[in-house]
RNA sequence: GCGAGAGUGGCGGAAUCGGCAGACGCCCGAGACUUAAAAUCUCGUGGACCUUUGGUCCGUGCGGGUUCAAGUCCCGCCUCUCGCACCA
């Protein structure tokens, strides 16, 4: 072996060589247990960013080792490869977006080959090609046969500077999710698939999933918003027209003093029209339209409305109560109106305070007398019903169902649910996407393309005017087709899809990439699927993992997959940080992947990335970090060299007989322990790495202290030969080099992952720490496993106890066995 | 405001079931090797105090509590990060 640790020698050898014998490729098999080891496919901006290196350093780490434990692994990589950016690099640089997303493609694939990820590249897929998204197509046809897909016209978020619509899950604080830009409403008729039907199933199924993080769990019960209560259907004075009303608390009902409807309440301008408020009133309505979604949302924002001018009745109690519009009730939730109740909804008070609307009490707490007239806080929780009615005196947990019930029998109500979740709009005015698959037909409507025509190609040439529409609108030739059913001049749809969709079937791809006839072969999803552990970033918790689930869900109504739930096991991988700050080109404290690469290998990279932090928490970025992993891996080296000619060269057997032996032994089995169980019940990355560089510096320990003549070669040829071994998942090419150089012959990567022997952890001594109250005050030698009784014995025998001790009395000895004593005193009473 | 997570040396972090706080690494210091430097190796490295070999006390955001024993469990706060936020 070399003397030197030469990374720009061995990774590309060793990239090469794995390539070319295919040890990464996979088929079904029945001998072997599968596992399915996925990280999050990256947008092809160009470039690997740390956060990739971490994600895929992870994966891979998870990948070698079920490999190497017995398992068929499947680890694919792909590309998310439409979207907006390769677009804009067409718009300001004239860079067509397939040249520009294959070039980026080309680079970073080359940079995953430079890390020496355990990739089985034949199953490469790219969203953007043409053999996938026919099927992205297809998927979307059959979710518009099974009436998932829908058109309709509604209020969408519109982001003026990627000039398309978003889906609801792509704004955040009213801005645009990629650009920050605010969004603003616009009313247009789109594509939704229709989330909502399953968001019972979405929410009842995260209790499928133990190994999700609960953080990402709740995110998602969260987003879904699920809330129980009652509609109300109140009567508008005069016309008879309905206005339903969600509420959670039907027991409040007699406690309306007023009711509310959003400004963009359908009924608004009829409501007010001919009274003396409708000027006001349309006033009122301009000027809410005009504020953005964050000012309108914003919760500092004091409530404001303006009197209609009707009235509505009551259910209940056929009261007359004022119909208000305010800003403070949104369109979108629930029926877009709700019943004020200020006595005990904050948000009620406050409004009917600035107002001047009455405040009645109808749920009064126990030993407490409300008043309505002075309360300045509302009040909410539980109670007696009071100015109910026939229900006062009732117990307002159970006046919820009473109510309930009061309503459907009367039918002025009903029980109902509420979710905070809305449709997903997946309808893009951008071309770099997959065009939805639909035609329209002056004769016929809109009629889906027949599947025997798919892929509707995405046209290349194309113009891109910044217009607010498709460029697809401008390219006749796209556009301009024959209805299927007819066979008259017909228009296609020209908006392409959410990239999200794209993404949400990519895992079902890789079971059988090249199948020219399906999405995705049956048998082969049912071999692979689920995911067993899936790996990326907590920012898409809500977008795509709830996307992804829902297209599982979809998929298997259809009868298309047998599972319910795509991912078992979900880990999310923290952010690298730099300065305590994310990495950004802004901030300009970048760090690139593909330079400490050069200067250190990816091996250095790989273990640095892995040591400096456990996954799931951020990570700090430090330059003598990365140094330290270097010199650790070059320390590696030269122990390895140091023995590798003579451990190659002899056939000796294995006995271990003196201490010092004895104690190497017990250090690597230990070791094997550490790494195994942090790596498979943990993802302990950091410690399992420092376990390793504990047991390369007792190897170090051994060396040193032990002659050169008087040394175990055949001890030492299998401590190293194991270190070795676990070491492989980390940091593949040097494992690999050095695994050769210590005789092996087939790939380290197709090792069994060592095995410990419970024996050999066992000491014939162990340290005895000796407490007296409390406090650490001697140590003792003694022989592993004696029994309580004597090592209390031994220990109040102990001359130093004994000092220590005098003048007090005991009272009691606890007996931790092989780890402690403590011995509790105190002084003598005379 | 609601929900979740975190807070440990100069730094990243460890302590897995209540049992030696600070593993491992970085930084820093001392020494060895060297003409010299780099590299490498060895040793030291939480704080305060003491008469030394050695020992004592303090110390895991703050204040209480449970326990023979608390970074870990319980109660009450503080700070930070993330998510949601007028959801009727």
């Amino acid at each position: 072996m070399e003397a030197r640790y030469n990374f720009k020698e061995i990774e590309p050898k060793w990239q090469r060589r794995w390539e070319a014998g295919e040890l990464y490729r996979v088929t079904e098999t029945d001998s072997k247990p599968k596992y399915y080891c996925l990280e999050m496919f990256p947008y092809p901006s160009g470039n690997l960013h740390m956060g990739h290196v971490r994600n895929y350093s992870i994966g891979d780490v998870v990948a070698r080792f079920k490999r190497m434990q017995g398992y068929n692994v499947l680890h694919p990589m792909g590309w998310d490869a439409f979207g907006l950016p390769a677009e804009n690099a067409a718009i300001h640089r004239g860079i067509p977006p397939a040249e520009w997303t294959w070039s980026n493609i080309n680079n970073m694939r080359r940079q995953l080959h430079a890390m020496g990820i355990s990739y089985d590249w034949e199953r490469e897929v790219a969203t953007c090609h043409l053999n996938y998204y026919r099927w992205t197509q297809w998927l979307f046809l059959q979710m518009y046969h099974h009436g998932l897909a829908y058109r309709k016209k509604a209020a969408v978020n519109w982001c003026p500077s990627c000039a398309t619509v978003l889906a609801n899950e792509q704004v955040v604080d009213g801005a645009c999710e990629r650009c920050h830009t605010d969004v603003v409403p616009k009313d247009l008729e789109q594509w939704f698939f229709r989330i909502t039907d399953y968001a019972d199933r979405l929410l009842a199924d995260l209790q499928l999933l133990p190994g999700w993080p609960e953080k990402v769990k709740i995110m998602q019960d969260n987003w879904i918003g699920k809330s129980s209560g009652a509609e109300v259907v109140f009567r508008l004075e005069g016309s008879g027209a309905e206005i339903p009303v969600f509420t959670t608390r039907p027991d409040t009902l007699y406690g309306v003093t007023y009711m509310v409807l959003a400004p963009e309440h359908p009924l608004v301008a009829q409501l007010a029209a001919g009274t003396p408020c409708e000027e006001a009133v349309a006033d009122f309505v301009r000027a809410a339209r005009h504020l953005s979604a964050l000012d309108r949302t914003a919760t500092e924002k004091e409530k404001e409305g303006v009197f209609t001018g009707a009235y509505a009745i009551n259910p209940v109690n056929s009261e007359r109560v004022p119909v208000w519009i305010a800003n403070y009730v949104l369109m979108e939730y629930g029926t877009g109106a709700v019943m004020g109740v200020p006595a005990h909804d904050q948000r009620d008070l406050e409004f009917a305070r600035k107002y001047n609307l009455p405040v009645r009490v109808v749920i009064q707490p126990p030993g407490e007398e409300l008043d309505g007239n002075t309360m300045s806080a509302a009040y909410v929780n539980d109670g007696v019903m009071v100015n109910s009615g026939p229900f006062n005196g009732v117990p307002n947990r159970e006046g919820i169902a009473r109510v309930t019930a009061h309503l459907e029998v009367s039918g002025t109500g009903k029980a109902r649910v509420t979710y905070r979740l809305r449709d997903w709009l997946i309808s893009r005015q951008r071309y770099w996407g997959a065009p939805i698959p639909m035609i329209y037909c002056d004769r016929c409507g809109i009629v889906p393309v027949p599947e025997e025509d798919l892929p509707v190609i995405l046209p290349e040439g194309v113009e891109f005017k910044p217009t607010g529409e498709s460029p697809l609108t401008y390219c006749p030739d796209f556009v301009h087709t024959t209805c299927p059913c007819c066979g008259n001049p017909a228009r296609r749809e020209t908006d392409t899809m959410d990239t999200f969709v794209c993404s949400s079937w990519y895992f079902l791809r890789y079971t059988s990439p090249h199948s020219q006839e399906q999405a995705f072969e049956r048998d082969k999803v049912d071999y692979w699927m689920n995911v067993d552990q899936y790996i990326g970033g907590v920012e898409h918790a809500i977008l795509h993992l709830m996307y992804a689930r829902f297209f599982t869900k979809a998929l298997y109504d259809f009868g298309l997959v047998g599972i319910e739930e795509p991912f078992q096991n979900l880990l999310t991988q923290g952010m690298v940080l730099k300065e305590g700050s994310k990495m950004s080109k802004s901030k300009g404290n970048v760090v690139s992947p593909e330079e400490i690469i050069e200067r250190y290998g990816a091996d250095t990279a790989r273990l640095f990335i892995l040591f400096a932090a456990p996954p799931e928490r951020d990570l700090e970025w430090s330059d003598q970090g990365v140094e330290g992993c270097y010199r650790f891996l070059n320390r590696v080296w030269r122990l390895v060299a140091a023995y590798a000619d003579a451990v190659r060269r002899d056939s000796a057997p294995l006995a271990v007989t003196t201490h010092t032996e004895r104690e190497l032994w017990r250090l690597l089995h230990i070791t094997i322990k550490r790494v195994t169980e942090d790596i498979e019940q943990r993802f302990n990355f950091n410690t399992a790495i420092s376990a390793i560089m504990e047991l390369v510096n007792g190897c170090y320990r051994y060396q040193d202290t032990v002659p050169a003549g008087e040394q175990n070669l055949p001890l030492m040829g299998t401590v190293l030969k194991k270190m070795v071994t676990l070491l492989a998942p980390f940091a593949p090419h040097i494992a690999e080099e050095l695994w050769q150089g210590l005789g092996g012959r087939e790939s380290v990567h197709l090792e069994t992952w060592p095995g410990y022997d419970p024996q050999a952890l066992a000491t014939p001594e162990v340290t005895l720490v000796v407490q007296i109250n409390g406090k650490v005050r001697d140590r003792m030698q003694l022989p592993a496993g004696l029994p309580p009784a004597e090592v209390e014995r031994l220990v109040l025998q102990r001359d130093k106890v004994v000092d220590m001790l005098a003048g007090q009395q005991v009272v009691k000895v606890i007996v931790v066995p092989d780890k402690l004593v403590n011995v509790v005193a105190r002084k003598k009473c005379i």
